[in-house]
DNA sequence: TACATTACTGACCGCTCAGTCATTAATATG
DNA sequence: CATATTAATGACTGAGCGGTCAGTAATGTA
């Protein structure tokens, strides 16, 4: 049932007892950083507190001068790399100026660089395996992170229909399409399934775009309307 | 710690006691049934097996009849979602006539009609949630659905190419990207995150199915080479 | 009706792990 | 150095759950 673990602590120093150091202010992003590595790599339910605290460098007992409860520090873990997540959203996509396809680049190579390939890319994950049973935490995520998200996108979608730059489409469905080979990637690298490695995440980044622009711009190659087999709105 | 798991019964039959009955044949598929719905919904190490065998309308005792352990169903339930999730491949790219492109749309609405608005499509976000913990499970998943699943599309793509409908482009990561949708919506409806659900999942489809088409053909509207913030294979 | 077979049950066991708390040691202060 | 403060510890507990098995009841056979 237990699987073998492979303890790697981060820093064994060589020495026999590492002694006991009080450093009140550096423990809780310790502890988070290491909560999200294990939550990630082994799920919530089967990570042992214990575990957490052994890769942060202290003691069971110490995790809980600093978190109620193993939920809480679930929230605060999904919090921190939230709010790193916001604030990296928010540079890139203050006052850009250029044109609606190189703002779209950005957005997509910025999100990678800067989410990505960090390790709070594994916070997506963890929202979609845990969200049922923390609906609360999922729901506080969604409104904060993927709305805020999607809104960055649309406005550069917006933009370049405004600008004649792309051609009219259905906006919110698009947001969500190409969103979505983001968030697979980001899922994808933290379970080591779906065998994305195969292709660099910066070729399929890469495609992606390519794929996106020309699917985007104004020509038109196909008779639009469906060939039949769809339902909902595209009559 | 514990949700309150909202304890529905598939069939409470009005009656106090359901009289036992012997049902040798039928039970592995109603326990394996009801264990996907709870690892979808709980994740694998939160569920109990006294839910899974409640749910199946027996005991925990009978449950261990059929399975060795926890982990033995667990690798039933994927293998049996597996085997349908094959033939209907199978199915429906057994000699297709048509064109590149209405072989792609019978596969991206094929796969949602036969996998993704079905229960199995929670398969997948089990497999990235358990991987890491269940690596052969995983391996094996990736070895004869991934792959297959692949392959089925990447045949589609070449065809496209060839016969000069699509334009040249990286087949292994337009597999990928191509793919990543319909995974992202499979994990979405089985997470009840990333809010896939404000746009319909069919409408959600066809959007994805025009953007590709046009980013399939042979038309450019932008210079392909990225402008920048590319590390990778660009340059 | 008597007996054999076996699908099914549910009380039970032992282990694991979230959470507690009395104790210990590091730092601050004078 | 003496004393106070508090960060940090780790042994302990109690509940929950995976897994077991002696017993029960449904079915088959005569």
């Amino acid at each position: 049932m237990r699987p073998d673990a492979t303890r790697s602590e981060s820093n064994p120093p060589a020495d026999s007892l590492p002694p006991r150091r009080r450093r009140k202010d550096a423990r809780p992003s310790e502890l988070t950083a290491a909560a999200l590595a294990l939550f990630v790599d082994k799920g919530f339910a089967a990570t042992r507190l214990d575990d957490v605290a052994a890769r942060a460098g202290v003691s069971k007992g110490t995790l809980y001068l600093y978190f109620d409860s193993k939920e809480a520090l679930f929230k605060a873990v999904i919090e921190e790399g939230m709010v790193a997540a916001l604030t990296a959203a928010e540079q890139r996509s203050s006052d850009f100026q250029g044109s609606a396809a190189d703002l779209l680049q950005q957005l997509l190579f910025g999100w990678w660089e800067q989410i990505g390939k960090t390790p709070m890319a594994g916070v997506s994950k963890l929202i979609a395996c845990e969200s049922k049973n923390f609906p609360e935490v999922a729901q506080y995520y969604h409104e904060r992170v993927i709305n805020r998200g999607r809104a960055l996108l649309r406005a550069a979608l917006q933009r370049g229909v405004a600008s004649g730059e792309f051609r009219a489409l259905d906006l919110d469905s698009a947001v969500e399409v190409i969103m979505a080979p983001l968030l697979l990637l980001a899922i994808s690298r933290s379970s080591r399934c779906f065998g994305e490695q195969q292709t660099s995440p910066e070729a399929y980044l890469q495609t992606h775009f390519e794929l996106l622009l020309r699917g985007l711009c104004g020509t038109e190659c196909v008779p639009a309307a469906p060939r039949g087999a769809v339902t909902g709105s595209g009559a």
